[in-house]
Order: structure tokens, then C-alpha cells, then sequence
DNA sequence: CATGCCATGTAAGGCGTTACATGATTTC
DNA sequence: GAAATCATGTAACGCCTTACATGGCATG
């Protein structure tokens, strides 16, 4: 996957500026990139010079002009074959608090203790600062649409793009969720340990 | 963390090569650095320029000649006082395929199910990947070092790297236990609700 | 006989990051 | 009055990846 291939997406059915679409990556927390300018803003230059996306320029009054982009039919057409031909991407696993750990149990073992529990803390406040920014969204969204014509579709079900955003909170929470208690339970094994081996 | 952090950490109390660095680093799934040659090799000549490390070369008849670095008494020192001042370091999440789902649900919601499907299948299968190389890494060492000195400590407890090397698994473990069912519950959800909508 | 492993490196190119630049408006 | 937000970009630098290069040994 690529950044074009990620703006073509969230441009789909809803035209934004680049500052929109930095904004938005910066913003969640799984994206493959950063999201900063230079990406974006090049990045919607090649694909307008690909003809994938359209640049209209909306000039306001007490405001900066803004470029908004939105998908051609190439773009659109481009946007549903790469999601026909696309596998699934796994997850990249990269967790250098487990080379952190590994370090620590060779050259200074009291030092296990205080990094996990520095740890567990740390991943505790993102996991509550995920779950804030989840019922920030919520709320805005429901104040934008309501009553919501998208959460319930005509035949009174969830819609598809309903129960994909709960996936993906959902997604990110049991991340938190597991890594919290994993990091318990190290810690705990630490604590039995270390203890046994001063009272022996 | 920097490469050159974790190269340090790896060659405490075991001199290696650049070769197995560099098959460490490829092998361990959590990683932040892919390990190429070009990463490793001159990680660590610059790690020598800096006095960090010492390099013997071995010449082996019928072998090609290999150049083991170790600490020097400046990397020992080097090493200790990043692991005190290092603070945990939170995982990095990067999860295309949520963005993959995001962009199928907007415009595609048909290739839901088989994408996570697709997706469901493939976790599994790094899952299985992933145990079977413990096992396997289990029963090499078991045959390096026995009866093992490292298992148990003096005082009849478990060592710290013993300890650590378990939890590290247990994270991985973890980590793709949590992504399965959640795959598998969005399934569900995903099929309970496309099956509604064309009951009705 | 070919492929793969061991073992060391180099070269080229792309991608990503941080920082800089500008300028108006809103907020504390 | 200072700082943050909106909004667009550019420049420099470094890291990372892929590929190339070499050469002997072992395995099928």
C-alpha cells in the first residue's frame, strides 16, 4: 500500500484539501506514515499530474485559499481496481521496548522492574488517550449528522461503514488492552522473581 | 533507540559477526530494523571508529574469514548508561489493513467479508509461523547448553533472561492471539450484517 | 549442476523526517 | 502580546531498501 493509494480512499465520496489529508494521518494512530507535508502535498501532486484527482482552489475572504481535491473518474476507476487486486496487508510488529527488555536482562536485571512498570504505565495513558479521541470523534460526528442517516441503513441494519469504524476503535483497543496485560503479568513473574531470589 | 543501541545490547557478553547480527535482526519479527548489510556493516564500523567496539578478524581454513566484534571496556559503559537513561519506548502501529477495510467499506462493502477473511487466514498462519520458530529456537539452545546453567538460578528461581526471553514470546504470542479474534468477531459481524440486509 | 548458505562489503535511489518560509486569524 | 491554528509549500539530510559483487563450501 501506498500514500496514493490511502488518499484516493479517504477522498472517495468526499473532497479535501492537503491540509485536510495531513491532518487526518497525523491524527490516527495506525496509518503507515506520518503525514507530514511533504508527503501529502507531493504526493497529491504526482496524482494530479496522473490525472487521478481534480484541484479546484476555493478562495475565501479572512481565510487562506484552500486546494481541494477530489477523484476523477480515472481516480475512481484507479482506486477500485487497486481494492479488487489488493491483499490483505498484515501488521508490522515492531516493539523496541521488547530490545529494551532483552538489554536490560544482561547487563542489569534490577533495572526489569522500574522499565516494566514505567511501561505498563505509558501504555495505560495511550490507551486512555485512545479511547478519548475515540469519544471526541463520536461526538463530533453525531453533532455533523443527526439525526444519522448512516448508522442505521433502509433495511434497519448497521451499514458497512459503521461497523468498520467500531472494527477499527475496536482494533485499537484490544492492541492496548493485550499489550496492558502482558505487561502485567511480566511484571508480576519480575516481582515473584526478584523476590524469591533476595528471601532465599 | 538507535541500531547502534541494540548492537550493543546483542554483542554483550557474546562477540558476534556482522553475519549474525544481521540474522539476528532478520529473524526476530519485532525488530525496528529490517538488517540488511548495509545497516549492520556499517553500524558497526562505526561503532569501531568510535571505540565502542573491537574487531578480531578469524581466518578459518575451508570457511570464509570472519570479523567478530565485542565490547570494548568504552561500549560496556556506552551501554550501561543508555539501558539507565533509556525510558521505554511504546510499540509502533502500524496496521494497513485497517485502512484497506476503511477504504472497502466506502466503496466496496462486498469485498469485506472476503478481505477479512483473506486477512483472518494470514494472521493465523504468521501465528503458527511464529510458534513453531520458538519451538524451534527452544529445542537448539536446549541442545546448546545442557543441563542448562541458565534455566534456574543459584537460589532455585528463574533467571531474568530466562524470564524475559519467555515474555518476549508471550508478547508475540499475545499480539497475534488479540488480532485473530478480532478478525474473527468482525467476521461474524460483518456476515450477520450483509446476511440481514438481503434477508429483509 | 544448481541452488543456497556463509561472509563481507558497495552503489544507487527512494522515501521519510525535520526544519524552514509565509501570512492571516483566532485564542489565551 | 504570544502562541496556536489554518493553509500552502520547499530544502536538506539521513536512513532504509534493493540490488550488485565476490567467492568457497555444502546439499540436493
Amino acid at each position: 500500500m501506498q500514500i496514493e493509494d490511502a488518499i484516493l480512499g479517504l477522498l472517495k465520496g468526499r473532497p479535501m484539501s492537503g491540509y485536510d489529508l495531513k491532518k487526518l494521518m497525523v491524527d490516527s494512530p495506525y496509518m503507515l506514515w506520518s503525514g507530514n507535508n511533504n508527503q501529502v502535498y507531493r504526493a497529491l501532486l504526482q496524482l494530479d499530474e496522473r490525472g487521478l484527482v481534480a484541484c479546484e482552489t476555493v478562495h475565501r475572504e479572512g481565510a487562506p485559499s484552500r486546494k481541494v481535491y477530489s477523484l476523477t473518474p480515472a481516480g475512481e476507476s484507479a482506486l477500485a481496481s487497486w481494492l479488487a487486486a489488493a491483499l490483505p496487508e498484515l501488521p508490522e510488529l515492531r516493539k523496541p521496548f521488547l530490545v529494551q527488555l532483552a538489554v536490560a536482562a544482561r547487563t542489569d536485571p534490577d533495572r526489569l522492574e522500574p522499565l516494566l512498570r514505567q511501561y505498563l504505565a505509558e501504555v495505560e495513558a495511550q490507551h486512555r488517550m485512545a479511547r478519548e479521541q475515540r469519544r471526541r470523534l463520536d461526538r463530533l460526528e453525531d453533532r455533523d449528522r443527526r439525526p444519522d442517516p448512516d448508522r442505521l441503513n433502509e433495511s434497519g441494519g448497521l451499514s458497512a461503514r459503521r461497523l468498520v469504524e467500531a472494527a477499527i476503535y475496536d482494533n485499537i483497543d484490544r492492541f492496548y488492552a493485550a499489550e496492558t496485560e502482558w505487561a502485567r503479568s511480566v511484571l508480576e513473574q519480575e516481582r515473584s522473581r526478584s523476590g524469591k531470589g533476595r528471601e532465599t
